[in-house]
DNA sequence: TGAATCACG
DNA sequence: ACGTACGTGATTCAC
C-alpha cells in the first residue's frame, strides 16, 4: 500500500494557465480550444510523469466563499472570466469524465481548500501526495509526504516545492508561506497585507521572528521607522491577510481518499472527444502510444503446401484473404493462420484439398479467432468448408465497443492499437483501375499479419467489452448472429427475372408516354432526371413559385412538387415519371443485374455499420423493396421460393418501437393501451383530443400517428409541422398536449437527454452503446441533433436488439424441430422465410411464438404473419 | 465525389 | 433566434 500516490489538481488555476499560455485556437465547429488543449497536455504529462493511483481535480465553486465574509473585497477587482475561456470549461469537465478522473467542488470553498483538506488527510496516512496548481499559495501545503508543483513558464514545465526546496529558495518553512502572504499580501487575490512590505522584507522579518504574531510581539526590536509605522498601523489587516491566505485543511468535504482511485481513461470516450474537438495530434499519439503491450515485430509467414503434416492448435486466429470485398462473389486467394507462435498461409487450392483443414474448421471445439466471421463463414462455405467454433470476431468487437468506429479492413483497426506494420488492403492490391492481385509471397505476408493482429487483439478487445458490460451483447448476440446472417446471405432469395422484365416492359412504355407529355407541356425536351434542368423549366420557364431551395438551386423534391400540384398540370406527370423512373432504374434494372447464376439474389447484411444496431443491406439492398405504393409493390412478386412446392412466409412485429418506448418510459397509459391490445394511434388520438373511440376521425388518427412517429424520432415542432403540413405553432401544441397526456414519456425523454449529457453516451436494453459527443456542443444544431438521437437510439436500438435475439432463437428452433424452412431476410421489424408447403402451418405457429418471446417487456410483443407464392403475397 | 432524390423500416 | 424529424442504400447528374 506504500505505493499509493495521490495527485490533486487545481482545475481553475490550470485552466487559466492553459488559456493564457496558448494563442486563442478555434476548431471548425467554432469552439475555442486553447485552454482545453493546454489542459489536456498538462493532464497527460502529469499522468505520464506521476503515474498516480488516486487523482482528483478540484474546482472553485460559485462566486462567494467563506473568505468573502472575512473580507468583502477578497479577489475583488479581478477581471471577469473571458467568455472564450468560460465556454471551454464544460469540455474540460467532459475530458476528465472520459479520463475517469474524480472531480469535486464544494459550495463556499475554493479548490485550494479541497486540495488542502485532502492533502492533509493523505499526509496523516503517510501516503505520497502531489499537488499541482499555478498558484504559489499552495506551497504552504508542502510537507514530508506532500510535494507541491507550480507551473512555470509554458504549460508543461513544473517547479517542485518540497519543504527543502522552499527552505533553499526562501529560507522559511511551508507554514511560513502563509505568514509571508499575511505580510506582503497578494495582488491577484486582492489580499492587502502590510503596505510597503514586499517579498524581501517579509522574508527578512520571518527569518528573524518566525511568524506574523511573533513580528508583532517584537515590534520594538524592528529597525526602520517607516516599516515599524506601517506594521503598527496595519496590524489587524496583517492578521486578516494571513487568515485569508490560509488554506482550509478541514473543509467539510464529502469525499474520501478512497473515492479518488484512478484506473486509467476510457479510451473510447477520450477518442470520441478528441475527434469532436479535432485534436488530431493527440488522436494520433493515442493510437500509436496507447497500447504498449502490443509489440510490433518482424514476422515470418510460411507458405504451406503440404497440409496433411500441419500441426493445428486448439485455438487459432485465421484470416480468409480475397481479392474483392464482396465475399459472396470474390475469388479467395488463401487462408492465413496463427496460434501465436508460427504463422502460416495456405493457398486456396490446398485448403480445398485438405481433409485435415476441413476437419479442423468444422470442429466446434477448435476455437477460431477472426475479423468478420460472417465473411469468413460465407467465403469458406463457397470453398466447401463449413466453419464452426467462432470464438472471437475483431470486427464485431470493435463495432460493439463503439459503433462509430469506421472499419475498413483489419489494418485500420490494428493501427488503432499500435500496429502500423499491416498495410491497408488498398495499399496491397492498388485501387481503381490499378487494382490487381499481388504475387503470393506478398499476399501470404499480408494475410499473415492480419491473423497475427487478430490473435493479439483478442484479450484487449474482450477486456474493453467486459469493462463496458458489453461482453454478453457481443458474445451472445452479435457473434451467433453473424453466422446466421452468413447462412442467410449464402442461401439467397430466388428471383424471377421474367417477372421483373415483364414489369420493366410496362414501365418503359409508360415512361416514354409520360416523357412526351412532359416535353409537350414544357415546350421543349430536357432531362427530367436532372433537378437542375427540371428546376429551370418549372421555376424559370413556366414561372412557378419556388418553395424551397437547396445548396445548388431550386428544390424539386416530391414534397415541394406536391404543394405545386394545383398550380400546373405538368407537376402530376413529373411526379409519376419520377416514381416510375425510380422503380425502373433501381428495382427493375438494378435488381436484374444482381441475379446470380443460381437464379438468386444474395444481399450482404452489414452487421457492423449502423449507429443504432440495426442491420443494413447492400449489393443489392433488399431492405427497401417497394411496398407503400401498389405499382412498386408488384416488384415483390418477383421474389419467389427457391424450390418447387415451397411457400414464402413473412412475420413482422407490430409497433415494436412504440412498445419499446412504452416499456422503457414506463408510461402507464401507453403500457395499458398495449396490454389491452388497442390500436395505438386511435388510442393516442382519443387521449390527445379527449374524445371517445367513436369520435376519432381518420384525420385525428392520422395526426396522432404522425405525433407517435415524431416521438420515436425525438420530436421537434418543425419536423412534425413538415410531416403534417401544419404550422410550427400548431405542431408545438400537439406535442405539448401529447406530453401532458403521456407524462411518463415526457419524463423519459428528459431523463435520457440529461443522462446522455452526463455520460456522453446512450444505451439500449441490451447495453448497446452510442456515443454522442455533440450533445454538449454550444452549436445549437449539433446539440439538438444529438438530443434527438439520444431519444431515438435507445428505442430503435432496442428494437434491433430484440429482432436479432429472435433470429438467434428462431435459428435454434428450426434446427431443434428439424425443419427445412429457411430464414432468408430481415427487414428491421420483419423476418422472411421460405418453407415447404407442409411446414407452413407449423411455421406459422412457431415464428410468432419465438418472435414474441424474444425479450420480456412490460408490454406484450405482437407479431403479424402471412404467406403466399411470392413475397408480394405475404400481406 | 458530392448533392439531390427517393425507396424502405 | 437558431433550422430539423430517426436509421439506411442506390441511382442519377454535374463537377
Amino acid at each position: 500500500m506504500s505505493k499509493e500516490k495521490i495527485v490533486l489538481l487545481d482545475g481553475n488555476s490550470l485552466a487559466y494557465r492553459a488559456f493564457f499560455a496558448l494563442p486563442l485556437l478555434t476548431n471548425d465547429s467554432g469552439i475555442h480550444t486553447n485552454a482545453i488543449y493546454g489542459f489536456t497536455m498538462m493532464l497527460q504529462n502529469i499522468l505520464n510523469e506521476e503515474k498516480p493511483t488516486h487523482m482528483l481535480v478540484a474546482w472553485d465553486a460559485g462566486k462567494t466563499t467563506f473568505r468573502h465574509s472575512t473580507f468583502g473585497e477578497y479577489k475583488g477587482g479581478r477581471q471577469k472570466t473571458p467568455p472564450e475561456l468560460s465556454e471551454q470549461f464544460p469540455y474540460m469537465r467532459k475530458l476528465l469524465n472520459a479520463f475517469q478522473i474524480t472531480q469535486y467542488e464544494l459550495d463556499q470553498y475554493e479548490a485550494d481548500d479541497i486540495i488542502g483538506t485532502l492533502s492533509k488527510a493523505g499526509d496523516a496516512k503517510g501516503i505520497e501526495v502531489v499537488v499541482i496548481s499555478g498558484d504559489k499559495d499552495l506551497t504552504q501545503l508542502a510537507s514530508e509526504h506532500t510535494t507541491v508543483c507550480i507551473t512555470r513558464k509554458g504549460i508543461t514545465d513544473l517547479e517542485m516545492y518540497t519543504p527543502e526546496h522552499i527552505m533553499e529558495k526562501y529560507g522559511i518553512t511551508p507554514p511560513q508561506i502563509i505568514d509571508m502572504k499575511g505580510l506582503m499580501g497578494d495582488a491577484s487575490d486582492n489580499i492587502p497585507g502590510v503596505p510597503g512590505v514586499g517579498e524581501k522584507t517579509a522574508l527578512k522579518l520571518l527569518k528573524e521572528y518566525g511568524s506574523v504574531e511573533k513580528v508583532y510581539e517584537s515590534l520594538d526590536l524592528i529597525s526602520g521607522k517607516k516599516l515599524k509605522e506601517n506594521l503598527t498601523n496595519n496590524e489587524e489587516q496583517a492578521y486578516m491577510s494571513k487568515k485569508l491566505a490560509t488554506i482550509e485543511v478541514e473543509a467539510p468535504i464529502t469525499i474520501t481518499i478512497d473515492d479518488l482511485q484512478y484506473n486509467g481513461p476510457d479510451d473510447e470516450n477520450v477518442k470520441t472527444l478528441y475527434e469532436e474537438l479535432k485534436f488530431k495530434t493527440l488522436l494520433e499519439k493515442m493510437s500509436t502510444s496507447d497500447e504498449e503491450d502490443v509489440q510490433i515485430e518482424d514476422i515470418n509467414v510460411r507458405i504451406e503446401m503440404d497440409t496433411e503434416i500441419l500441426n493445428l492448435s486448439d485455438a487459432m486466429a485465421f484470416h480468409v484473404e480475397m481479392y474483392d470485398e464482396n465475399y459472396l462473389a470474390s475469388d479467395v486467394s488463401g487462408v492465413s493462420m496463427t496460434d501465436g507462435e508460427s504463422i502460416i498461409y495456405i493457398p486456396i487450392e490446398q485448403v480445398k484439398k485438405s481433409a485435415k483443414l476441413k476437419e479442423w474448421f468444422v470442429d466446434e471445439s477448435k476455437k477460431k479467432y477472426t475479423s468478420d466471421s460472417k465473411a469468413a463463414y460465407a467465403s469458406m462455405l463457397r470453398c466447401g468448408i463449413e466453419v464452426n467454433g467462432f470464438e472471437f470476431d475483431l470486427l464485431l468487437a470493435t463495432y460493439i465497443a463503439n459503433p462509430s468506429s469506421s472499419y475498413t479492413d483489419v489494418a485500420s483497426v490494428a493501427k488503432e492499437f499500435g500496429y502500423s506494420d499491416i498495410e491497408s488492403d488498398e495499399a496491397v492490391y492498388g485501387k481503381g483501375a490499378k487494382k490487381k492481385l499481388p504475387e503470393e509471397g506478398i499476399l501470404a505476408d499480408h494475410a499473415g499479419r492480419k491473423a497475427q493482429a487478430v490473435w493479439k487483439l483478442k484479450s484487449i478487445m474482450e477486456k474493453k467489452l467486459r469493462d463496458n458490460e458489453q461482453f454478453e451483447l457481443y458474445r451472445e448476440l452479435e457473434m451467433p448472429l453473424a453466422k446466421i446472417l452468413g447462412k442467410m446471405e449464402s442461401t439467397g432469395v430466388k428471383t424471377d427475372l421474367s417477372i421483373l422484365q415483364q414489369i420493366g416492359i410496362e414501365l418503359t412504355a409508360r415512361l416514354s408516354e409520360l416523357e412526351s407529355i412532359i416535353f409537350e407541356m414544357a415546350g421543349q425536351s430536357f432531362n427530367i432526371n436532372s433537378p437542375k434542368q427540371l428546376g429551370e423549366i418549372l421555376f424559370e420557364k413556366i414561372g412557378l413559385t419556388p418553395i424551397k431551395k437547396t445548396k445548388t438551386g431550386y428544390s424539386t423534391a416530391a414534397d415541394v412538387l406536391e404543394k405545386l400540384e394545383s398550380e400546373h398540370e405538368i407537376i402530376g406527370f413529373i411526379l409519376t415519371y419520377r416514381q416510375l423512373g425510380k422503380l425502373n432504374s433501381t428495382y427493375i434494372e438494378g435488381l436484374s443485374k444482381e441475379i446470380h447464376e443460381d437464379g438468386k439474389i444474395h444481399t450482404r447484411f452489414q452487421q457492423a455499420l449502423t449507429q443504432t444496431g440495426r442491420l443494413s443491406s447492400i449489393n443489392p439492398n433488399l431492405q427497401n423493396i417497394p411496398i407503400r405504393l401498389e405499382e412498386g409493390r408488384k416488384i415483390r412478386s418477383a421474389f419467389v421460393p427457391s424450390e418447387v412446392g415451397w411457400i414464402m412466409y413473412a412475420a413482422d412485429y407490430s409497433q415494436i418501437e412504440l412498445r419499446v418506448l412504452a416499456h422503457m418510459s414506463q408510461d402507464e397509459k401507453m403500457i395499458s393501451a398495449f396490454r389491452e391490445d388497442e390500436d395505438i394511434h386511435t388510442k393516442t388520438a382519443m387521449d390527445v383530443f379527449g374524445v371517445d373511440k367513436e369520435s376519432v376521425s381518420s384525420d385525428m388518427r392520422r395526426t396522432a400517428k404522425a405525433v407517435n412517429f415524431g416521438i420515436v424520432y425525438g420530436i421537434s415542432d418543425y419536423g412534425l409541422s413538415q410531416s403534417l403540413n401544419i404550422t410550427r405553432k400548431e405542431a408545438q401544441k400537439f406535442i405539448d398536449t401529447y406530453l401532458a397526456t403521456f407524462p411518463g414519456v415526457k419524463q423519459y425523454m428528459e431523463d435520457i437527454v440529461s443522462d446522455a449529457k452526463m455520460k456522453g453516451y446512450v444505451v439500449t436494453m441490451m447495453n448497446r452503446r452510442r456515443y454522442l459527443p455533440e450533445i454538449t456542443s454550444s452549436n445549437f444544431n449539433l446539440r439538438s441533433f444529438a438530443e434527438r438521437t439520444a431519444m431515438n437510439t435507445p428505442i430503435q436500438g432496442t428494437a434491433a436488439d430484440i429482432i436479432k435475439k429472435a433470429m438467434i432463437d428462431m435459428d435454434a428452433r428450426l434446427k431443434a424441430e428439424k425443419m427445412e424452412a429457411r430464414m432468408l431476410l430481415q427487414v428491421h421489424d420483419e423476418l422472411i422465410f421460405e418453407a415447404p408447403e407442409h411446414e407452413i402451418a407449423k411455421l406459422n405457429k412457431i415464428v410468432p411464438e419465438v418472435m414474441e418471446s424474444a425479450l420480456n417487456l412490460d408490454v406484450p410483443l405482437k407479431v403479424e404473419s402471412a404467406f403466399g407464392l411470392s413475397w408480394y403475397e405475404t400481406k
